[in-house]
DNA sequence: TCCCAGGTAACAT
DNA sequence: ATGTTACATGGG
C-alpha cells in the first residue's frame, strides 16, 4: 500500500462519497474504506489534502475522483438560481466519481424502484456471493464480480442476492452479463460515441431505461450532460420549475439540457443530494 | 391497510 | 406519440 498526500481544493470528500452516486464506499471512523478497480482504498480529508492509502498510482486517484474538472468553471455555468446557489454553497466540493462501467451498470440495473438500503445489500451480496475476498490491514473487502463470473452463475444462485423483482432481474442480469463477456457489448468503446448515441445503445439492453442509462453516462462514461430523472428529481423539478404541475420526464430533460447546460448532470448530483437530505418534508 | 422506494417493459389509448 | 399498469417487497 502506498501513502498518496495529495493537494485538493475546491474538493469535499464526504460530500462527494455520500451525496448517492456510489453505493459501496463505507466510512469507518475519520477514514472511508473503498474498492476501484479491484483494490482495496482508504481515503480521508484533513483541510486541502487528500490522504489515500492505496496500490493505486497517483494518476489513477487524481482520475476517479476527478480531481481535473474546473469547479469553478462548473458552478459559473449550473449556478443559475437561488436553489442552484444554495445548493452549491452547501455542498460545495461535491464531485462527481469516475466509476467503474461494468459495476455501474449492473448496480443501476438492480437500483430500480427499491430504497437505497435494498440497493447497497444486493450489491454487497453480489460481490460477496461472486467478487473475490481482498485483503489489506485488517480490512476485508469484496471485488465486483467480473462478467464472465455472472454469465457462468445460474438464475437461482443469482436470485439469491436479494434483487426488488426476483428472478425477472436475474434475467436481465445474466443476459447483460452474458453479452459484455461475449465480447457483444463494449462499454469502454461508449467513451467515444456522443452522449445520445451512447445511450441508445445502452437502452437497448433488457432493463435499461432512461434513468439508468443516464446515471452510467453520468458516472463512468464521462457524459457530464446526462441528467438522471428518478422519483426524487422528479418531485424536485417539478416543484422548483414546473410550479407544481404533473409534466412528463421528457419535458424535464429537456429544461435540463437547455437550462444547465453541458454540466446538466453536475447540477443533478447537487439537486439530488439536496433533496434527499431536506426536500420531500424528509 | 395504504403509501413509498435512485424504474422498466408491455400494453392501451 | 403519450399515458397507464404489472412487476414484487420491507418499512413507515
Amino acid at each position: 500500500m502506498k501513502l498518496h498526500q495529495i493537494p485538493v481544493q475546491i474538493f469535499n470528500l464526504d460530500h462527494t462519497l455520500r451525496c448517492g452516486q456510489v453505493f459501496r464506499w463505507q466510512k469507518k471512523g475519520d477514514e472511508w474504506i473503498g474498492v476501484v478497480k479491484n483494490s482495496v482504498i482508504l481515503a480521508k480529508q484533513e483541510d486541502e489534502i487528500l490522504t489515500v492509502k492505496s496500490d493505486l498510482a497517483a494518476e489513477e486517484i487524481a482520475s476517479y475522483f476527478r480531481l481535473d474538472d474546473d469547479m469553478e468553471k462548473v458552478y459559473g455555468q449550473i449556478g443559475k438560481d437561488k436553489l442552484m446557489k444554495e445548493a452549491i454553497a452547501r455542498y460545495r466540493g461535491l464531485r462527481l466519481v469516475s466509476q467503474d462501467p461494468w459495476e455501474c451498470l449492473i448496480s443501476y440495473v438492480c437500483s430500480r424502484n427499491a430504497p437505497i438500503k435494498k440497493i447497497k445489500s444486493v450489491i454487497f451480496n453480489l460481490s460477496k456471493n461472486f467478487g473475490n475476498v481482498i485483503k489489506s490491514d485488517d480490512h476485508i473487502e469484496y471485488t465486483f464480480p467480473e462478467p464472465d463470473v455472472i454469465a457462468g452463475t445460474t438464475l437461482d444462485k443469482l436470485g439469491m442476492c436479494g434483487f426488488r423483482y426476483g428472478k425477472k432481474q436475474a434475467r436481465e442480469i445474466l443476459e447483460i452479463a452474458k453479452l459484455v463477456s461475449g465480447n457483444n457489448f463494449d462499454l469502454e468503446r461508449l467513451k467515444k460515441h456522443s452522449y445520445l448515441d451512447a445511450k441508445e445503445e445502452l437502452m437497448n439492453l433488457r432493463g435499461v431505461g432512461h434513468k439508468v442509462a443516464d446515471c452510467v453516462l453520468l458516472f463512468s462514461l464521462d457524459k457530464l450532460e446526462a441528467f438522471p430523472i428518478d422519483v426524487h428529481m422528479r418531485r424536485l423539478m417539478r416543484r422548483e420549475y414546473f410550479q407544481d404541475k404533473n409534466v412528463s420526464d421528457d419535458k424535464i430533460r429537456e429544461l435540463a439540457r437547455e437550462y444547465f447546460g453541458k454540466y446538466a448532470g453536475y447540477a443533478q448530483e447537487y439537486l439530488f443530494y439536496h433533496e434527499r437530505s431536506y426536500g420531500g418534508g424528509k
